[in-house]
DNA sequence: TTGTACGCGTTATCAG
DNA sequence: CTGATAACGCGTACAA
C-alpha cells in the first residue's frame, strides 16, 4: 500500500499515520496505566489496522524486560500423552494471549536443561516441564540449578510429574492409582499378575510399579512377574513377548500406560492368544485415541489435557510468597472389558 | 555466585569478568564474520560458562532483525495427526538449532490468521501452515494477505496439504492416494461403498472422497453412499451411526481417517456389527498408535514425521530465485485386516 | 492527557 | 584483530 518504509513497519509509522507521538501510539495500542483520549485511541488503532501493523516482539521484550511466551518441555510430541498435555497448554495460553514454545526432548533428560537455558535466553515468562522425572542424583542437582537459574532470570516454572524440587508442581499420583487399579482387578478375581513396567530409571513408570505392588500385597496376593522396558507400544510388545516366552503363569498383565498395553495386545495375537480370553491386561492413562481399541482396555484415566491448563494456570497466577504449590492429580481407575470377571481356575 | 548485578547476566558481564570489550565477547561467544585470537575466544567462553550466561534473544532479535524461531500451526496437536508432523518439524528445528513456537487452532481456521500476525510480530524466520485448506475465497485472501505481510517483513512461510498459494507446499497426493485405496478395495470384491466423508468445505476431505469416487467409476462401480460429519473419532462414530439407521445396503465403508474410521469401528460394534465379517472398513493416514486397532485398518499410510521434517528442511533453505517450490507427498495403501477378500453375494 | 528522551542487550559499522 | 559507538523498536519516567 502507502509503506514507503522499506522494511516492516513500526510504530513510529502507525504514530505518523495518526498524527500522535509514539508514545501515544503506544499508550493507545496496548493497554498502558496511562489513559489516552478516546479520539486518539481511535485514529491510532486505525491506522494500525490500515498500515496492518503487528508489534514487534522481540522489542516490546527488551523494553519491557519479558516476553509473553512460555515454554512447555515434554518427552515427546508424538506421543499422544504428551499431546493431551499440550492440547491443554494451548488451549489456556490462548485465553491467556500467550505464546507457547515448544521442547520435545526425545525422551533424552539432558535435552531439558538445553531447553531451559535456551528459553531462559529467550527470556521466556515461564516453562512447564512435562513428564517424568527420572532417578538420577546427578541429573536432578543440574535440574535444580537450570532452574534456579530459570527463576533468577525472572521466570517461572511448573512441573508435571514427581515433587522432586522446590517448584510448583503438578503431582501426578501414579502410586495411589495403580494401587487401586490392582485392588479392584484383584476384586475381580485375577491373582497372578505380571507388570510391563517401563524403564527402570524413569519415575512414573517406577511409581506405577510400586502402587500395582502394594495393591497386590494389601488384598495377600504373591508379587508380580516385572518385565521392564522401553516406555513405548515397542515396548510394551516386546516385554510382553519375553513374558510369553517365558510360559510364566499369569492371569492378568498391567502395562504401566495404554502405549504399552497396546504393543501387548498386538503381541499376544500374533502370539495366537485371545483377549480377554487367555489373558487380561490393563494399562494406564485412558488415551483418547486408544478408548475405542478391541477389547476396551481396563485403565487408569489422567486428566490429561486439564493438567495441561492447570499447568499454564499456575504460570499465570502469582504464588503467594513465593511458596510452591502443589497440585494433586488422581486417576480414576477405569475397568473395561479387557479385564472381566475371572473364576480362578 | 559472584553476580553482582541484579537482573540477568549480560555479555557486558562476561566482557568484563573475561576482561575483553563487549565487541570482543560478542565475536567470541557466537560465530562472527570476523575472527577472535584463540586465547580471548577461551577467557570469554570460559567466563560465560562460569557466569552461566544466555545470550539475551530479544536483544539478538532486535540487533539482527529477526529470530531463530519458526511457528507451526496446526488445526489440533491432540490430534495425532498433527502431533505427528509437530514431531518430525522438532526433530529438524533441533538439528538445526532452530527453537518452534506452536499454534493450534482448535480446528477454527480464522486463527490461522491471528497466529500469523503474532509470529510476524515475533519476527519468526518462518511458519509452517500444517492442515487442511478450507473451500472459502474470503478466507483464503485475507490468508493470502497475511502470508504476504509475513514475507514482506522477511519471513518464510511453508504449507502442508494443498496448494493454493504462491507459497512452497508439501502438495499431499490425497485424491491419488484414495482413488488407488479404491481400485484396491475393488479388486478385492467391494462393489458397495460408503464413505464417511468429513466436513464438506475441507479440501483434505473433500479430495479424498473425490479420489474415492474416481477409483470406483475407474472400475464401474456406482458411486458412494456419502456422510458428512466431523473430521474426528465422534464425526466417524456419528456418520457410521446414521449410515446403519439408515440400512443402507453397504459391503465397504472407507473413513477419510484413521480416528474417523475407530470411532466407525466403535460405532459397528455398539450396532453388534462384527468387522470384518459384517463390514469391511478402511481409513487414511495410518496413525502410529492405531497400527494396532484389531482387526487391523487397511489405510493409506502418509510419511507424517518425515513431512514434518521435510517442511522444516524448507524453511531453511532457500528457494531458487524467489521461486515457489512444491514436494509431492504420495500415499502407499496398505491393505490389511480390515479389508479381506470379498465374494459379491 | 500528551510529548520528549532515555534505556533495554546485542550486532554491526567504523576507527584504530 | 580489537575497541568504541550507533542503531534496532518499544515502554516509560519525566517534563510540559
Amino acid at each position: 500500500m502507502n509503506a514507503m518504509s522499506p522494511g516492516p513497519v513500526t510504530l513510529q509509522d502507525v504514530a505518523n499515520e495518526a498524527g500522535v507521538s509514539l508514545a501515544t501510539a503506544s499508550r493507545a495500542f496496548n493497554g498502558s496505566t496511562r489513559k489516552v483520549r478516546q479520539d486518539l485511541q481511535e485514529r491510532v488503532l486505525i491506522a494500525a489496522a490500515k498500515l496492518n501493523y503487528a508489534a514487534n516482539g522481540p522489542a516490546q521484550a527488551m523494553a519491557r524486560g519479558r516476553t509473553n511466551v512460555v515454554g512447555l518441555i515434554v518427552h515427546d510430541i508424538a506421543d499422544p500423552y504428551f499431546a493431551a498435555i499440550a492440547a491443554g497448554v494451548m488451549r489456556a495460553a490462548e485465553e491467556a494471549h500467550l505464546l507457547v514454545t515448544l521442547g520435545s526432548t526425545m525422551r533424552r533428560p539432558e535435552r531439558e536443561l538445553d531447553y531451559l537455558q535456551v528459553l531462559r535466553g529467550q527470556r521466556s515468562r515461564a516453562v512447564i516441564l512435562a513428564g517424568s522425572r527420572v532417578d538420577d542424583p546427578e541429573l536432578l542437582a543440574r535440574l535444580r540449578e537450570e532452574c534456579e537459574a530459570f527463576e533468577r532470570a525472572g521466570g517461572r516454572v511448573v512441573v508435571i510429574s514427581q515433587q522432586k524440587l522446590p517448584l510448583d508442581t503438578l503431582v501426578v499420583e501414579n502410586r495411589s492409582g495403580a494401587k487401586a487399579l490392582a485392588q479392584q482387578l484383584a476384586s475381580l478375581g485375577y491373582q497372578r499378575f505380571a507388570v510391563l513396567a517401563g524403564p527402570a530409571r524413569l519415575l512414573t513408570a517406577r511409581d506405577r510399579v510400586q502402587g500395582i505392588r502394594e495393591g497386590l500385597a494389601a488384598v495377600g496376593l504373591p508379587a508380580p512377574v516385572v518385565l521392564h522396558g522401553a516406555f513405548t507400544r515397542d515396548g510394551g510388545h516386546d516385554a510382553m513377548s519375553h513374558l510369553l516366552e517365558s510360559r510364566a503363569e499369569v492371569d492378568c498383565v498391567v502395562a504401566v500406560n495404554d502405549v504399552m498395553a497396546v504393543g501387548a495386545m498386538a503381541a499376544c495375537r500374533d502370539a495366537g492368544l485371545h483377549l480377554p480370553r487367555d489373558v487380561a491386561l490393563a494399562g494406564f492413562d485412558d488415551i483418547a485415541t486408544l478408548r475405542d481399541v478391541h477389547p476396551k482396555l481396563t485403565t487408569v484415566r489422567l486428566p490429561l489435557e486439564r493438567m495441561g491448563e492447570i499447568a499454564l494456570e499456575l504460570v499465570t497466577t502469582a504464588s503467594a510468597g513465593g511458596a510452591h504449590r502443589t497440585r494433586r492429580i488422581r486417576g480414576e481407575v477405569l475397568i473395561r472389558e479387557s479385564t472381566p470377571r475371572h473364576s480362578a481356575r
